[in-house]
RNA sequence: GGGCGUUUAGCUCAGCUGGUUCAGAGCAUCUGCCUUACAAGCAGAGGGUCGGCGGUUCGAAUCCGUCAACGCCCACCA
């Protein structure tokens, strides 16, 4: 078999995904094995792959590939999101590029081109997952506002609805002008922003002498909207004006003064205008006080007729206008820099309206309340920890949860309006229709009689129900399916979602299954690029995953992925990351050449060879121990630095190294069929190691190790090496490697060549005597012999106790060699100073325990052996 | 305003139930090698008073206090 001398990625990963594909090796059913379920978080239908979805799903699949050879049942059932308001706003974009506009539609017009939309890009994201080579059971792909799902989100409604967990009512929310809809707190995001604070003069109401009240506020474009004035009754600067009335400017409406200690004396001049309708405190103030209140603003941020003044005009053109006019007027006292948080939608950017409306809420204490305590007390893990805080806070305040959308993209809501007033809340609308009869007693209602609401339900009102809805459990309660997969095994998300949807899926999980929806929850950190910054199209500083995997293969982006993303730290991506999982790749390939080129022969096993395969088998049992911790911490990139290692360095540079066959007059020898077959079957355990994180060039060595049946694979193998480990041998080999280092040091500080054969003396006994033929291999020696003194004219170096040596003969340049006997000596006297220091002071020796104590005793005495071999070498050189 | 987190080698990070696994890893750097698997490589080497200060202790990167810088989350100060 000819291989290349490099690995190229693109001939094989395409290959083996359709041959996984092809043998239904994705698939899963439930069965007797214990099933291990990861839920796709469902990105939105019609996105494409980014960098945070490369990380997001590169975690997912290792972690199904590692559970899948561990001999689970591993399911990954992926899908996508709806997204209500991005897609609908994407829609509305085409649509205005063809002279469409949404309001020219009726619902089910412009229904039809979303679903079109939906239908021409959707799915591209799920598709681009293949290329990383992501294992997901594509039999079960979903979509949020597909059939069972759409009919789980209206039952789940219903459900609660008939709870009295779901109410509708006017309240002041979170208006998006842009997306003209309703808004969840969730999805507002407050941002820093430098403003102005304006001063407006308030002329108090027959005021001989033309006083005013000087009120500071940052949005002088709702004055119309103002019903009155507050000020602290505590205040004494304010005094004056208990119990008269104002005039608002410009507006010359007279308002009362009214007085609450929710106003802080020290904002401003301690007045503040009231304006019920445009901002949440100021409703509360309403309320409380029985104000009044004037909608000054149109859904789009305009003004309105009710305005009275500047209708039509947009509301940040209303401010620049009616500062100037203000200030003609005479009514400006001033203006003032100064930097304040605006609420702006987190889909459409635009800064929020505070808008009182007619909308439907979950109440969501009853929900809280069962969320909490699983995570508090780590039934449901959260990985890392730390957002335990957060959670906990979140659902400590929480605030009933705006449902509605007026939007025509998602769950339409299924409540029917009466021709008399009220409505009624049901599946269908054919029980929608008995349930009007028996309300309003008309037995002769129709269908068209009834008017179904025309919003939609917030987008994570469906996907809070995914580990559910995904298995039917909705629908279909108990069915074997939702018994056998959920609760799921490991949630991996981003934390910007932990309220938005992780804390809501801990809700309807309890509340639907009484159960958990995952026993672990790995948070992710936010990719940025190499200086720190956000990804963003803007920045361009984003790559293109699919230009990154053609670059560096699938293997060795998602390595790069994986090298520095511990859970929950900022992932600094580079793309020297991919370079270097690209060269591991490389290295892999390059190794398994080496092993594939060997020729075989019934010959007796050497003594080298023999202890580097008992050496390499401890490593392995040693590394696979480490890595199955690892995984149990979710320290995902520790875990491929371990079998990174132990490939590269281990198995590479030392064990090939050791039984490899030597070369005589040009000729390759051939390698004894005992270490060849060890040899083979180490590879084949690193290749299982190695597979979750790289799975294509590990399914194409390993289908090349063995002859393999049509059909079989990597990927479902089992994961089964052993992890007893002989501690002894990795113990014994450390010293040997130093010995060695210490041979090839010489050898370049002396420029000898590897061809150039050797000889090593060990001063009196050798603790590394049983590895002497493994040092003669690795270092080209005639012999290792033991001495009582070494030969004149040699080097040396010290392991541990032992001093070895290497004759030189005249290669020795003496002065040379006492330079760095003399440093040497120097160094220990200077270390047997500070422990003898230590052991001598009264208080350390009685306090600390024995065992430290005696730690200090060994390295006094190492230290003291040490400096007796220095001093004798030194002596000798001398003579 | 409240809460959380971070600060260790040039870079990215591990170590933080106090003591030879305590000063580590990978990458980068430097030196020597185109040695018959691999220059996308091999063999070596250098590099940090563990953010500052103070305390506890026989002993602190590790525990406590404090200051500083950076980051994130939450909150109705107009």
């Amino acid at each position: 078999m000819e291989l290349a001398s490099k690995y190229n990625p693109a001939d094989v990963e395409a290959k083996w995904y359709q041959y996984w594909l092809d043998n239904k090796l994705f698939s899963s059913k439930p069965d007797g094995r214990k099933p291990y379920t990861i839920v796709i978080p469902p990105p939105n239908v019609t996105g494409v792959l980014h960098m945070g979805h490369m990380l997001n799903n590169t975690i997912q699949d290792i972690l199904v590939r590692r559970a899948r050879m561990k001999g689970y049942n591993a399911c990954w059932v992926p899908g996508t999101d709806h997204a209500s308001i991005a897609t609908e706003a994407k829609v509305v974009n085409k649509l205005a590029g063809q002279g469409i506009k949404k309001t020219d539609l009726t619902r089910n017009e412009f229904l039809k081109h979303a679903w079109e939309w939906t239908d021409e890009h959707g799915g591209i994201i799920l598709k681009q997952l293949r290329k990383l080579g992501a294992s997901c059971d594509w039999d079960r792909t979903a979509f949020t506002m597909d059939e069972k799902r759409s009919e789980s989100v209206i039952k789940v409604f219903c459900d609660l609805y008939n709870k009295g967990l779901i109410y509708r009512g006017v309240r002041m929310v979170n208006w998006d002008p842009k997306a003209l809809t309703a808004l969840s707190d969730e999805e507002v995001i407050y941002k820093e922003e430098n403003s102005k604070l304006y001063y407006l003069r308030y002329k108090v109401e027959g005021d001989a002498e033309g006083r005013y009240a000087i009120v500071a506020t940052t949005r002088p474009e709702t004055i119309m909207g103002d019903t009155a004035m507050c000020i602290n009754p505590n205040d004494p600067k304010n005094e004056w004006l208990k119990g008269k009335k104002v005039i608002v400017p410009l507006v010359n409406r007279v308002i009362p003064v009214i007085e609450d200690d929710y106003v802080d004396i020290e904002f401003g001049t301690g007045c503040l205008k009231v304006t019920p309708a445009h901002d949440v405190n100021d409703y509360m103030l309403g309320e409380k006080y029985n104000l009044p209140s004037i909608d000054i603003f149109n859904d789009n941020g305009t003004l309105s007729e009710a305005a009275g003044l500047y209708v039509g005009m947009d509301r940040f053109d209303v401010r620049k206008q009616i500062e100037k006019d203000l200030a003609e007027a005479g009514l400006l006292e001033k203006v003032e820099a100064y930097t304040n948080k605006v609420g702006c939608s987190e889909r459409t950017g635009v800064a929020i309206e505070p808008k009182l409306s007619m909308q439907w809420f979950l109440k969501m204490k009853h929900f809280a309340d069962m969320a909490l305590p699983p995570v508090m007390n780590d039934e449901l893990k959260f990985y890392p920890a730390k957002y335990k805080t957060t959670y906990r806070n979140w659902l400590e305040n929480i605030k009933d949860w705006c449902i509605s959308r007026q939007l025509w993209w998602g769950h339409r809501i299924p409540a029917y309006y009466l021709p008399e007033g009220g409505y009624v809340v049901a599946e269908t609308p054919k029980k929608a229709l008995e349930l009007a009869r028996e309300k309003t007693g008309e037995r002769d209602l129709t269908l068209d009689d009834l008017r179904q609401d025309d919003d939609c339900l917030d987008t994570w009102f469906s996907s809070w129900l995914w580990p559910i809805s995904l298995f039917d459990g909705i629908n279909n309660p108990g069915n074997e399916e939702i018994k056998y997969y959920y609760p799921t095994s490991d949630l991996v998300t981003g934390p910007d979602i932990i309220f938005f949807w992780v804390a809501r899926m801990i809700m309807a999980g309890y509340e639907y299954l009484s159960d958990m929806p995952f026993k672990n929850v790995y948070f992710t950190g936010i990719v940025r690029d190499k200086l720190g910054r956000k990804m963003s199209k803007s920045l361009g500083n984003s790559p293109d995953p699919l230009d990154l995997i053609d670059r560096f293969g699938a293997d060795g982006v998602r390595m790069g992925m994986m090298l520095s993303a511990p859970a929950g730290n900022d992932i600094l991506f580079d793309d020297a990351l991919c370079e270097q999982g690209r060269n591991f790749n490389n290295k892999i390939w390059n190794a398994f050449r080496l092993v594939k080129g060997w020729q075989v022969a019934d010959i007796e096993q050497p003594e080298y060879a023999a202890l580097a395969t008992k050496w390499f088998e401890a490593m392995l049992a040693k590394t696979a121990a480490e890595v199955d911790d690892l995984f149990s911490k979710y320290r995902l990139s520790e875990a491929l630095m371990a079998v990174y290692k132990l490939f590269w360095d281990e198995f590479s540079s030392w064990y090939l190294e050791m039984v490899k066959p030597a070369y005589i007059n040009g000729e390759p020898q051939p390698i004894d069929r005992a270490t060849y077959e060890k040899t083979l079957g180490f590879f084949d355990s690193l290749l299982k190691l190695l597979h979750p994180f790289m799975p294509f060039i590990t399914e194409e060595l390993w289908q090349h190790l063995y002859d393999r049946k049509e059909g079989e694979s990597l990927m479902v193998q089992e994961l089964d090496i052993p992890t007893a480990c002989d501690e002894e041998i990795v113990k014994d080999f450390e010293a040997v490697k130093e010995v060695i280092g210490g041979i090839r040091t010489i050898r370049l500080q002396k420029n000898i060549t590897q061809k150039e054969i050797l000889e090593l003396q060990v001063v009196g006994a050798n603790p590394v005597a049983a590895f002497n033929s493994v040092i003669a291999k690795l270092c080209n020696l005639t012999a290792v012999s033991a001495v009582e003194n070494k030969a004149d004219g040699s080097a040396s170096f010290m392991v541990g106790t032992t001093e070895y040596a290497v004759p030189l003969g005249s290669l020795i340049n003496v002065e040379e060699e006492l330079k760095k006997l003399e440093a040497d000596l120097k160094y220990n006297e200077g270390f047997l100073q500070s422990v003898l220091k230590k052991l001598s002071n009264e208080k350390f020796v009685s306090k600390a325990p024995a065992a430290v104590i005696e730690m200090e005793r060994k390295k006094q005495a190492d230290a003291e052996s040490k400096i007796a071999a220095l001093k004798e070498s030194i002596a000798a050189l001398k003579k």
